[in-house]
DNA sequence: ATCAAAATAGTACGGTCGTTCTTTTTTCGG
DNA sequence: CCGAAAAAAGAACGACCGTACTATTTTGAT
């Protein structure tokens, strides 16, 4: 029945052990994303990974290095997803809208999985350790990507002078928070929306006057 | 050693069992408010209350039913500190102000008592059931107190004619979730002035133009 | 093909969970 | 002060938890 065909890797790079890793937490993630990290148990995911708990336990150690191990997982795909490709977009503002549009499109599009930064705060925010640490690092890597892309904007010219890039950023990052409440929460169909007019509008408030306009 | 004087109590009026019972659930809010209601144990509860648990079981007959029995209590002292107190300021501006205020007090000035409706939030937003129901019921009740404040400021006169009162809630709902987001997990020291900066640029934006002013 | 090393499975332990059932204590009207 | 009703405690249940240890299987370089 089994010939040499059947199942034979092509050329893989990585080890068995990463290999199977790699998917337990992808499978983690998932699971996380539905029920939280501190609702994540090993017993759920050896079933979900088809694997047996102590299989699954041997490549953390504890449950607090695979929740870590999550949130990095979770770092790496919302650099994927959000930063990078916000990266081609040209300095300045149209750079600040695409990274916004793209976070938007993680924290709501996708209605059955929520955002791990939003779900591990209220979890963690209260609970001091090494999980918490980690989320922290992730989240303030994310805000200091984007306090960099606002930054920009002022430097090209494209917002005041004067504008306060922690101003800017706790008024965009309450959008974001508020869509995801309203939508997941509250189902409200309208979120999405509001959160795009609202973020245009935070821009038009700290849009850099025309170079001559109309006397005041 | 024991007299009649000794436990005496004063003229109650309610019978011991929901006497006791409203100190349970003064604990179990508590005890919520710090650690979840998924986080909220029946045996923890019972060593906080200094009862058995299966004493504190009995007045609730499930666990779901203690967590519904926070949420309710939580949404009592809502309406309390936060709601009421800011009716007593006049209609429109100053009053969707006093609500805004006493708002971000609850949400953010005691730093050992989360919030309920947003860690419930995240926590039930993908379970269904009584109580993601009680939960967005108890919160939709009390958005729909805040779009009645910012009707009225419209009806006033303070704001525009035109203005959407669902954007206005939901741009205040961010910076409440901002506000919570960045001084419970970031720890961010300045959160509360930026909140209280936003929402005023807010109601400016959305402000009445004055009686009469300069030309477009 | 061999064989040490790596990966996975198996089993068990102590703990906590929500819940049920039974027993004891407390309350409070007559 | 009595006695039924209410309240609280006690004990036990099956289930799941994270983790530790041991045994088995699988991998991959030689």
């Amino acid at each position: 029945m089994s010939d040499a065909f059947s199942t034979a890797p092509p050329a893989r790079a990585l080890p068995k052990g990463q290999q199977t890793k790699a998917a337990i937490v992808d499978a983690a993630l998932a699971l996380a994303q539905q029920i939280g990290l501190e609702g994540l148990s090993i017993g759920a995911l050896a079933d979900v990974a088809r694997m047996s708990k102590s299989g699954v336990f041997a490549h953390f150690g504890s449950r607090e290095e695979l929740q870590i191990s999550v949130i990095r997982e979770y770092h790496r795909r919302f650099e994927d997803e959000v930063f990078y490709p916000a990266m081609q977009a040209p300095r300045g503002l149209p750079r600040l809208r695409a990274l916004f549009a793209n976070w938007m499109k993680r924290t709501a599009i996708e209605l059955d999985s929520g955002c791990i930064y939003i779900s591990g705060a209220v979890e963690f925010d209260d609970r001091p350790g090494p999980v918490r640490d980690a989320l922290v690092q992730s989240v303030q890597l994310w805000h200091a990507g984007m306090k960099r892309a606002i930054t920009q904007s002022r430097q090209e010219g494209h917002l005041r002078a004067d504008v306060d890039e922690d101003q800017v950023l706790f008024e965009i990052h309450g959008l974001i928070l508020a869509l995801h409440y309203e939508s997941r929460l509250l189902r409200s169909p309208g979120a999405i929306a509001r959160a795009q007019a609202a973020f245009e509008r935070i821009l038009a408030n700290f849009l850099a006057a025309p170079a001559q306009g109309a006397a005041s």
